[in-house]
DNA sequence: GAATAAATGAGAATTATTCTCATTTTTTAT
DNA sequence: ATAAAAAATGAGAATAATTCTCATTTATTC
């Protein structure tokens, strides 16, 4: 598993308690989590000021993702260099959220589809994300 | 333009003045509104409270879509019979969220992937929603 | 190891949203 | 058209998520 200590100080930022903790508990799990299922990881261990203070001291250094999940709860998830683009796939059922990965044909053709409507609304896009939403049919504990 | 009434009746629910006025105010604009700038839209003629009871009345008879922009602030849009399928795009100085339709080749070629995806995570997708993040070079009053 | 800078914890403040309940409006049945 | 019943509204209280404040603790620098 990486390290937690290395991975604040080559961001050049103070290598803290809190920050470790936070780091490990989103290393732990492959898959991200919403705030509070984190904040329940780590109970009493991190006040909740400073939990989400760590969150945008992550973000600021460019490793942590943030978005919503379909009920508008936040949801985290670290992202080291080595990741690499992804998206994310949502059970309505159990709330799990799955990381997934799309081909390149489709990447291929995303990028054909942006190159057009940066030229029909003259925008410069930056960035991307897509969301799927479905059932976990029989995959998981929780969704019968 | 559309009557709010007749949509109102057509789905079977009550008509009511706080209701009309919020499927106006939706009906006036052609891309989404946050909450907010719907609510200052609205100034004075509808209860904060009543604004969130209309709001959770029309995604019950799924006439409105809801998400959340970058800052996580909510967005909502009429989503009428007519209207077809579409996605997002959001310019990140001026705020400004723009709908946008992608080519056949695109969702042809994501047809192809979800069906990949549900083999493999034994998973049913019934939607998804793509959302494009970029800067308007020069189309808007708000950015220079 | 001392001085300086930065981060933390606890809880108050803020913001967005939902809830409560007495009153008003709309619908239904005559 | 009217009365009774059902549903929706407004105002503000309650709740939940997040940010802020500030005195204390911890990390970094020299």
């Amino acid at each position: 598993m990486k390290d937690s200590k290395q991975i604040l100080s080559d961001h050049k930022v103070s290598v803290t308690n809190p920050r470790i903790l936070v780091i490990e508990a989103l290393l732990e799990n492959n898959n991200p989590l919403t705030v509070d299922e984190l904040q329940l990881k780590l109970k009493n261990k991190v006040a909740k000021s400073t939990l989400y203070r760590v969150l945008n001291d992550l973000k600021k250094i460019n490793i942590l993702n943030e978005f919503t999940n379909p009920e508008n709860a936040t949801v985290v998830e670290l992202l080291l260099e080595d990741d690499s683009h992804h998206h994310h796939l949502f059970c309505s059922d159990c709330g799990e959220i799955i990381d997934i990965q799309m081909g390149d044909e489709f990447e291929r053709t995303l990028s054909k589809e942006i190159k057009r409507l940066e030229k029909k609304f003259n925008f410069s896009i930056e960035d991307h994300r897509l969301e799927l939403f479905g059932k976990c049919t029989d995959l998981c504990e929780n969704c019968s």
